[in-house]
DNA sequence: CAAGATTGAGAGTTCAATCTTC
DNA sequence: GAAGATTGAACTCTCAATCTTG
């Protein structure tokens, strides 16, 4: 969704670096990876899941799952159910803390992660040669900014 | 969420100004403007709504809205319902074709996109402000190569 | 048959409430 | 009671199918 609020351009030009332009790239950025990703059969926040999972090496509480992707708990849940249905991950039950459940990354799910990354990486370094190196600063200031 | 897919990093230095960096920024932006808002009681897509009535100084298609925010006409359908729950638009046949559904904006609508419209104008001065005029630029180049 | 809108199903997200286990 | 996870309700969004009108 575009999100221009039709804020009112007080400026004569509309030199447009406002908000709604950001966020109107950004989505657009974000709809191409998600069209990347979606050659591998995932979803961006599926692909954030397995990519958390591999990283880690090991089985991941939902809720640190969640605090790793800056979600809430019970957003975790849904998606890893999800991913279950999928059969890209599964839950396995914590001896140590009953009240614990970890997801387990599956060899599928590991196949589809690794396909998303090169995916994933193509499109980076096609981003990242669209930028002139003197225009990198700027941008982190923009992002340190925004922080 | 976060969203970044545990992208690898090739870099020696997490230089960081990848994709999944600049969409976690707009993200964090993206909340700030659902934020504030929020104090009027509106949500980004309501807002965006009702801005586009209020620029049209009429009513509206559906059809017509969902082009202009970049959405599908399904979505549109959904959201006019919950604004019309809120009564802030209302539904207006068109005697001229029978097929169309018009949206009008009430009196409550306009207050409330009046309101949101002081919102974000003082969030877009705050931004604009915080950007060096000398990073616009760049800032803009970074624009067109995401387009 | 085209065009305009709606409906139904499902993904992704949040919040508040609940259940189990510590 | 507090922590971990789940459930139910709501919002935003997409797609495919359908209904009505042109």
């Amino acid at each position: 969704m575009n999100n221009n609020g039709g804020a009112k351009r007080t400026d004569s030009e509309a030199s447009d670096t406002t908000i709604f332009s950001l966020l109107h790239a950004a989505h657009a950025l974000e709809d191409r990876v998600e069209n990347t990703l979606s050659h591998v059969g995932l979803s961006t926040p599926k692909y954030s899941v397995l990519s958390a999972l591999v990283q880690a090496q090991q089985p991941v509480s939902l809720g640190d799952l969640a605090a790793r992707l800056s979600c809430v708990k019970s957003n975790m849940t849904q998606l890893v159910d999800r991913l279950e249905k999928d059969g890209l991950v599964r839950r396995v039950a914590n001896p140590d803390d009953r009240r614990c459940v970890r997801a387990e990354i599956t060899e599928l799910g590991r196949e589809k992660q690794s396909a998303g990354a090169a995916e994933v990486d193509r499109l980076n370094d096609q981003f990242a040669s669209a930028i002139e190196p003197k225009d990198r600063a700027a941008i982190e200031r923009m992002l340190s900014a925004l922080k």
